[in-house]
DNA sequence: TTGTAAGCGTTATCAA
DNA sequence: TTGATAACGCTTACAA
């Protein structure tokens, strides 16, 4: 163990940072090209092979075409040197490279983290790689994202949404490349869909109030895309009810919890016992729920809470929140099933649809 | 508006997704090629400004070296046309390209989603892409991560954490691009740093408990990498400053906050008064707090608990919950900055530095 | 300041 | 089943 100084925060101590000697086999990655040495290219594993460059190329995407001799030769030597191709190269000569973009609206909410997880270790396993963009839900942010596509020429293209710009929209299908939009449902998707359907949140969420004897409900969610939709459900389906929607909270920007806060103690003094809350976005919502739990032990009567996210991240991090959600993780899977049988010319319905769920924590 | 089916989860009813017709200019993205005509290149480029291939490469590259009169010239059509050089072409010609890799050890923790974000940003903005990886604090997930660098040749690679294994780093050296490692404070990082100090975290939390009076202490982390160097870190200042650690918990994987609560519901039977936690993760961090709000109202005391994590997020998140943390924008920040000067050869120091801070609500 | 020629490492095409 | 050749779009090296 090295000596600590007893820095401050002028003159910090240094770590200790564990060093692993090189594992023992069932660690050890691909053999490395030889110790520095410049790349190896296909055309040193030919002439190793004793074959054509056409010939090696042949051995790794197309195995078929290739006698079982020569290409356990070639593979062989493509093992034991580590060569990998270099997919410029490659995409340089097919036209497009085996980047799958795609583009989040935030990073913050689990529910996209979770999905693009998944998605990524799909892909991944595939051969191509997940390039992630952040849109936050900026226009200009999404534009400038899809005109850097051209350039990059991604083998496909993935939305945490829908897009609602119409010259995007093209933009995107001039690309001639798959393109998957999700967690929306609309009637005209771009080209592939994981459809999440918002207006049926919204409609659960108001079935939940009504069912708890709530007479007066708020709605507190996002201004735009999403949260409209589950706003739009929730409404309709309360004047249906019969329930007073007394408030609507729409906000531009949600960065975390701390804005649910702020919003619930606004809100607390014009509310009645047993008046309902839709919160119609995962990060508000649990700052909303903390907020009332710090509050209940006061005199003010509860509202009746119901949230919005993914359900085994929402479930287990506040056991008794109510919420409509989905699970994000198969909406990530789909996306990539659905991305990975469009690039392998598989025939399939263009659109796949994960359902909104109502969880109740027992 | 258009009608909504009554549906159910089995039959969800379509969103009403808002179509926005082609934006007035403002919004108006950089003009498409031509409705779906073939890729322009740079020779079409160059014909249309009577010029050769190489002229028109300079002028956007270079642009000092031609003439004024050429290079509006030129940088007119590429306007007009909307064209974008082929990364592809370029990569393989420069022999590498122009995406940074980062591998990110979670994305759960608001703290690395933090800084990806702000270092995209900046990267982006110089022409570069972050192609983000997940690790999830996984020597497999990294191996097979580094081992597809080689490939991707990317501009550089930048990692939310430091590289213990030694083949890896020798493999990482041996690509020849820049390498930063982030959020430890190690003697020997691999080429540069933008180093945090774990070591001062785990001192700064004792200190802080033992100036609140605690007698006895808990720790709580991760079981491996930074978690460890927190603990000893901790554990050597409260030796040193009389504190009894009664306990050590080390975590394996961390995914959610209801970890943090289930940990505290076994801890709590043992606590007396005025035990002292460091919780040396901000996500565990989140639920121990909740848990201990949520059981304050019975008679046990509180113990005093002190978290980790990014100091602006966790500082809104939770204002009652004292912690030692980073400005993880900031390590973002300083990453993208270096990585630029170093592409850009500029002489820089090869290590840079975020401090260990403790932040206290007042 | 501008241009010519060559080549980066693959793979499509055609021929054997 | 295998190979020769050309081409993908760009930029380096050298020449004018």
């Amino acid at each position: 163990v090295s000596q600590k100084r007893t820095g401050n925060a002028a003159s910090p101590t240094y770590d200790d940072v564990r060093r692993i000697p090189d594992p023992d086999g069932s660690l050890r990655p691909a053999q490395g090209q030889g110790d520095g040495k410049r790349y190896l290219g296909i055309v040193e594993i030919a002439r190793m092979a004793g074959v054509s460059t056409i010939t090696v190329s042949r051995a790794l995407r197309n195995p078929d075409v290739v006698s079982e001799k020569t290409r356990t030769k070639i593979l062989d030597i493509v093992q034991q040197t580590g060569y990998v191709s270099n997919p410029h190269a490659r995409a340089l000569r097919v036209g497009h490279s085996t980047i799958v973009v795609a583009f989040v609206s935030s990073m913050i909410s689990p529910q996209f983290s979770i999905a693009m997880q998944k998605c990524s270790d799909i892909l991944e396993a595939a051969g191509y790689q997940l390039l992630m963009g952040l849109t936050s839900y900026s226009y200009p942010k999404e534009i400038f994202g899809i005109s850097t596509l051209k350039a990059i020429k991604p083998a496909a293209v993935l939305f945490t949404g829908v897009i609602e710009l119409e010259s995007n929209r093209r933009a995107l299908r001039e690309l001639g490349v798959p393109i998957l939009e999700s967690w929306a449902y609309p009637r005209d998707p771009i080209d592939m869909l994981v459809g999440f359907p918002n207006y049926d949140c919204g409609r659960l969420a108001a079935r939940y109030l009504h069912g708890k004897d709530c007479k007066r409900v708020y709605f507190i969610g996002r201004q735009s895309g999403r949260g409209m939709l589950r706003q739009q459900g929730f409404t309709d389906t309360a004047a249906a009810l019969g329930l007073e929607v007394k408030d609507t909270i729409l906000l531009k920007d949600i960065q975390n919890i701390y804005e649910g806060k702020k919003i619930y103690q606004h809100l607390k003094a014009s509310l009645k016992s047993g008046d309902g809350i839709f919160c119609a976005n995962d990060i508000l919502a649990l700052g909303i729920h903390s907020e009332i739990k710090d509050t209940s032990a006061q005199r003010r009567a509860q509202p009746v809470l119901i949230g919005f996210g993914d359900i085994g991240y929402m479930s287990r991090t506040e056991p008794r929140l109510p919420l409509v959600g989905m699970d994000s993780a198969l909406v990530g899977e789909k996306a990539a099933a659905m991305i990975l049988n469009k690039l392998r010319g598989k025939k399939q319905p263009c659109i796949s649809y994960v359902p909104a769920e109502l969880y109740e924590p027992r």
